[in-house]
DNA sequence: TTGTAGGCGTTATCAT
DNA sequence: ATGATAACGCCTACAA
């Protein structure tokens, strides 16, 4: 028989009735171990699979999670990958199907929930319609429970490596962006620079490597050696990079660099970028997860309701500094 | 009634039974034109969605498509992730799943098909094992359906133009792998350097920027001003950029660039590369829509089989040459 | 603790 | 050309 065990199948093969078969698999406390065993054996002799599409039919569920990557198409950056991949993998581990969809079409068909990334302040009337769990991926001022890494911390391992490593003067390039992210990293390099005694300093750019290079070429008589630049993008850093190699300034011995993000684009720079890394594809697979807890939890069977569930999940990462070539690795004593 | 609408409910408000709503979906030929207006109508006031789960459950079909990306797992690359949101797109529009995979976990939970990229040599034997309609993304010598573009006619476009602008000496840096892709982009090369009266000369290297560029600085006295390097990706192009600019080439005068895929890379080097750009995107469509074409041949109802379904698909979309800062847009006459 | 009956939404089959 | 029925595999509700 190729044919594909199913529920019937196994319970025939361990003499018990199909729903303990069923019961194993839902309510294990509900069964004898006896029973138990005799199942599991039984699964494991038919390589038993459970059938996804059955399951949903039956729970009058999708079993379907919808990622909407809100952002101009363009948006096929390696950080969006990196994550993909993540929720694809927790997703597929516990049989959801995972459809990737923008916004436009994100309205065809149904889901049991939503994850959202790339949201910016416009974009919540439209969020605030969708009626199913949505979990963010990115923090926001907004309610909305989140998994982020931890923005204000990135931007104080940077900004403390460059104090350690002895740059005199260290600037902060934002992006031109009222979101909460580049708040929090923009904190993050005020209060480590306050707590040093020093003036912090900060300009901003819209997310391109080409506005921060030609700031630099532009200002460059402002930048005296020592300094170090602590970017809130490594698209924002390749950009400081070019401008700098195009001034020929000596990288990182009289000019330091310090990316964020760490995903691909930190690699293809040369020389390679100091960054502040954050793990693209452990954020992935929690927002799934987190997805899939608040969808069972808003299902009416669970009664064994969490305290506080009405409190607002908030899930930071914390990011880790990579050394590469564009720093001194030289600490002050 | 904020209730999704089911068939039984269409039927009921066209006043006709289920079956004919189902046929007017599945087999629209087979109703009169009467009852189809009716049930169309029934249809959009109901905003009638099919349930993925119950067709996959009555058709004992997932409906699920396994993408699998074999290759090294920091495989994250722009590349694959313009692929998949080809694919992505084109598998939501026929409520199809896309469940992204590894080779590892590839073999939990069933499915209806396979889409593989990155298959090399050795992972045949694997691949003769999955039984389930499967196409490749990539060209591949073993028989399989596949998609790609056409490898021979993009360096035959990246030589042309290498010709056209007037280099004296056109280089091929390729990729040091014994793969159907490598082969067809150095026979392009060669091919139309010989129709030219030239003679070719390869060099090749695993696929990394550092590689091409130590081989550029390194053998930098054998490239006399005026010559051109045809890369068989952006990988190594950009490699060989930062070769010439270590060593004060003049690009583009002195010397050209031209890589291959036009994904991301191409963008991001600096100055902008010349490349021959593939319509990814289009390309990942078009596999998941040749696989649902295959999945649909393969089921037993479908009775005019098309005669030479025989034969093996191979699909191949024409690049196009993207030109930008590496080359002289300067033409021969 | 375990088993039985019925239904989830769709489609194929057979009947009309 | 259209409709009634059964079945897909699983789960909830209820019965034993």
């Amino acid at each position: 028989m190729s044919t594909i065990a199913t529920l019937t199948d196994v319970a025939k093969a361990a003499n018990v009735s199909k729903m303990t078969v069923s019961r194993v698999i839902n309510h294990p406390e509900q069964v004898t171990d006896e029973l138990k065993a005799l199942v599991f054996k039984a699964m494991k002799e038919l390589d038993y699979q459970p059938n996804f599409a059955a399951k949903a039919l039956a729970a009058n569920t999708t079993r379907i999670i919808k990622l909407i990557i809100l952002e101009k198409v363009d948006t096929v950056e390696p950080y969006y990958a990196t994550l993909l991949m993540g929720v694809a993998q927790a997703l597929n581990e516990h049989q959801y199907a995972l459809q990737v969809v923008t916004q436009k079409n994100a309205d065809i068909g149904d889901c049991d929930g939503y994850i959202i990334t790339g949201a910016r302040r416009d974009d919540f009337d439209w969020l605030n319609q969708l009626n199913r769990p949505t979990i963010l991926f990115g923090e926001n001022r907004h309610n909305y429970d989140y998994v982020d890494s931890d923005n204000k911390y990135g931007t104080f391992l940077a900004t403390s490596a460059a104090i350690n490593d002895g740059y005199d003067q260290i600037i902060f390039f934002g992006i031109e962006l009222k979101e909460s992210f580049e708040y929090s990293r923009e904190r993050g390099y005020m209060d480590t620079m306050q707590k040093d005694g020093r003036n912090p300093q900060i300009v901003r750019f819209g997310n391109h490597s080409s506005e921060a290079q030609n700031y630099v070429e532009n200002h460059w008589h402002e930048f005296k050696p020592n300094t170090c630049f602590v970017c809130s993008s490594d698209r924002l850093a390749i950009g400081v990079e070019r401008g700098i190699q195009h001034m020929h300034g000596n990288i990182p011995d009289e000019f330091g660099i310090i990316g964020f993000d760490g995903v691909f684009l930190d690699q293809i720079a040369d020389p390679k970028l100091t960054t502040v890394k954050q793990p693209v594809m452990t954020m992935g697979s929690k927002v799934a997860a987190l997805l899939l807890q608040k969808i069972n939890l808003a299902l009416p069977m669970s009664e064994d309701h969490d305290p506080d569930r009405n409190n607002r999940v908030e899930v930071m990462f914390s990011p880790e500094l990579i050394r590469r070539q564009t720093t001194r690795n030289y600490h002050r004593s």
